[in-house]
DNA sequence: GTATAAATGTAGCGATCGCTACAATAAGAT
DNA sequence: ATCTTATTGTAGCGATCGCTACATTTATAC
């Protein structure tokens, strides 16, 4: 039973990277069970059902961009508008292209109110916010969702190809 | 052959509504032609494919959108700052929410390329920027493109349940 | 009226879906 | 060594998917 959930997190671990790259929308058990070096029946082992593990999958990218996001910037303070140039330039490098991807096929799913799409999306997004805060002074902790709406809308605009900056 | 499009436009307008309620991510040709109040042989006579159907459904939604919007506001130029604060409250409106919501999952479909979903979801963008830049003063339409993202971003927020406006 | 073409119903194909029944194997415990 | 439990393979169920073959009805043309 130890062996169990040890295996889970192995099994979520290389669906991570799969699901990043691959998007969670149209995706079989069959599919996934390929992508883990492993069969559907496997999966449906150790997780009860597709949903358990779509959802462990997501908590678990959460949480592991909980923790690189705490060590992508430095600990000093920022204006709001610095800050916000800095994570539009960041949002440009290729790296994140399959996490912006993923957040925004994940908030298309959540915003049908359909489980487990709706509180993984707000979990992610309140990472963020707290994140940014974190980064602001505190004077302008205020602005953080303000400078967090501004941030999700140009790369959203970058994603369906109509320019937000230039 | 008149009387062929006169039919798929019947059809197309009929399934408007219910995609705008009930999304297009999971949805079948059956569950569509119930809705259109016919059988699914008929769509695929008038579409030659599912994902035809589909693209001309987004494609009126996009043009009955661009016709409804450009009779939404007056035709006053308005500043940057309080046409944002006009727009969120709008869309704060209980009728425009399956548009958003259908909005942000065609977005989500489109963060993949797949056709047709990205051409509806650039071309639908662009309506919407070039619109917000025909309620701006002319020296103000160049913070087009920022306050559509600010705008997009906190219906995204809302969406997915972390406040950005109080 | 009869021939031609458009419109529609019926039935089902082949593929895939999530999931499960059942049996076989591997691993530990005593 | 034996008994028990955990792990895995095989095979397939029932449902649904997009789509099509085929027949039939309905409208149009002459």
């Amino acid at each position: 039973m130890k062996k169990t959930l040890a295996k889970r997190q192995v099994l979520v671990e290389q669906l991570e990277a799969y699901i990043l790259v691959n998007g969670l929308t149209g995706i079989g058990i069959r599919e996934l069970a390929k992508a883990a070096d492993t069969s559907d029946r496997m999966l449906l082992y150790y997780f009860a059902t597709r949903d358990e593990l779509i959802d462990a999958v997501l908590s678990s990218i959460a949480n592991k961009m909980e923790t690189q996001l705490s060590q992508l910037l430095g600990e000093h303070k920022r204006t709001t508008n610095v800050l916000l140039e800095e994570l539009t330039v960041l949002g440009r490098a290729p790296e994140f292209l399959p996490t912006i991807r993923l957040w925004f096929e994940l908030v298309g799913l959540a915003a049908r109110d359909q489980e487990p799409y709706r509180s993984n999306a707000m979990h992610i997004a309140q990472n963020w916010l707290r994140w940014i805060e974190s980064k602001l002074d505190k004077r302008q902790i205020h602005q953080a969702p303000e400078l967090f709406a501004t941030l999700e809308g140009r790369f959203l605009m970058r994603l369906v190809g109509v320019c937000a900056d230039e």
